[in-house]
DNA sequence: TTATCATTGTTCTAATTAGAACTAATTTGT
DNA sequence: ACAAATTAGTTCTAATTAGAACAATGATAA
């Protein structure tokens, strides 16, 4: 397969990425947080809290980036850190009321916001373009782990 | 339109081009280029040099970041600046032999491996895949210029 | 012509990023 | 029980990132 069949998906997946992050991280910067942070206050809204491993997993940050991510936002007062009961290496994050408070009148607005960049699509069309990009996602993490 | 509708294909969007650029960047590394330093020899490969204004528009790396880039790449002498004789403010960029050398070897070593990722899909899949993409990337353009 | 406006690239700041080395704590295998 | 292997989080480094302010150059319009 040569690569003028696969190459302008590469830069349509890059370009669509860059065009949605500009589109969201301009919203968000709005309201004073950085996307990471932005990320990590949407993630624990309405949960217990959890520890900075699940955390990156759902926001897709490395750990070594968590680490000053959650630093800056436990300056901020929103987020604090407590050690966790049952396992000596692991911590629990959670909102703080001010953190809370914020996630309550911010997260929401965020998501009027980007509703506006889908209005144009029927459910259906999202569900497609989700279960292709699926698909996708899955072949490159197929490709990476069987290049161990 | 509630959240639920369109948070999932927000979500697969980002993981998706994580994914992408996990597997991409692992082997770029290994040819002891970052991504953008990648991008832009790349960029640079078979053209006779362009201005770092262009470069920006196709790497999609902001002028900001730009200048860095290219000073690394000079350094590493893969690059170098020349002045435009038409016009004061910019420069072209160009390989240097050096640089065109490493072009040529590591640039199809690239494609090669990124063939792996995309083996499993018809050039209809990736066709039909790249038309939704460009949808959803212009209507995340349009609707952050109706923002303004 | 000349004042104004726009464009190009650099510089600066604050933050994120991945990766690797490291410490501490837990789990596993024997 | 105990040594070895894992796992969680921090720290460190080099690089990228966006955004804003800036200087130099070019284009426009009165």
């Amino acid at each position: 397969m040569p690569p003028s069949i696969f190459l302008p998906l590469m830069r349509e997946l890059s370009g669509t990425y860059q065009a949605f992050e500009m589109y969201s991280s301009a919203h968000v910067r709005s309201l004073s947080l950085t996307p990471a942070q932005f990320d990590i206050v949407a993630t624990l809204g309405n949960t217990p809290g959890m520890s900075p491993k699940e955390l990156g997993e759902k926001t897709l940050i490395t750990k070594g980036t968590l680490t000053g991510v959650i630093d800056r936002l436990v300056d901020k007062k929103l987020v604090r850190r407590a050690a966790s009961p049952s396992d000596g290496r692991c911590q629990v994050i959670k909102l703080t009321a001010r953190g809370e408070n914020l996630f309550a009148r911010v997260f929401p607005a965020h998501m009027a916001h980007m509703e506006h960049a889908f209005a144009g699509f029927s459910p259906e069309d999202l569900a497609g373009m989700t279960a292709s990009l699926r698909l996708l996602r899955a072949a490159f993490i197929s490709a990476h782990d069987s290049g161990e």
